[in-house]
DNA sequence: GCCAACGTTGGC
DNA sequence: GCCAACGTTGGC
């Protein structure tokens, strides 16, 4: 069964538009360091599961795109790249510590703000949204993905 | 295993 | 830049 999940990336970092710039609008989701974040990754996502893009720590923080999971799990190589600021010496190549996976932008969306979420009914209840959340990937109720992405 | 101190996230 | 909320670290 296909799954959802909304992904959070700061734009100064990467962006919607660096993603759709990319070969195939295709980037290796780098840097995340929280185990349960990683282990969405690692986990339980699947190729093609969808994806909403949203843009985090910026002026208009919300969902910008739509994309999908666009490879299975790897060892993410910024941890073993001592000038990366995602380097961690305590991993090991032999046994990574952190995973991820490919997203693909498929396409943009005008921007879903973070207060326009929070004003639709329907999507008062997605994790995202819950006071105190930091976590930067999260996944999304079916029923959440067809009132902001529709039903193709 | 507890928990205080510290660090990070991320909206505002 | 502030700071609430939460995760991690490390002494005990």
């Amino acid at each position: 069964m296909k799954k959802y999940w909304l992904m959070k990336s700061e734009p100064d970092e990467v962006s919607v538009d660096d993603a759709l710039a990319a070969p195939d609008a295709t980037v290796p989701w780098t840097g995340v360091r929280n185990y349960q974040a990683r282990n969405f990754m690692r986990d339980q996502m699947r190729m093609d599961d969808g994806v909403l893009f949203y843009h985090s720590s910026c002026a208009e923080p919300g969902i910008v795109g739509i994309g999908r999971v666009a490879s299975t799990p790897y060892p993410d190589p910024t941890q073993f790249d001592k000038k990366s600021p995602y380097h961690d010496p305590a991993s090991k190549p032999e046994q990574p510590r952190w995973m991820l996976v490919d997203v693909q932008v498929l396409r943009k969306i005008p921007n879903l703000t973070l207060t326009q979420m929070r004003a639709r009914p329907e999507l008062a209840d997605m994790l995202v949204l819950k006071r105190g959340n930091r976590l930067s990937i999260t996944p999304v109720e079916p029923k959440h993905w067809r009132a902001i992405v529709g039903n193709p």
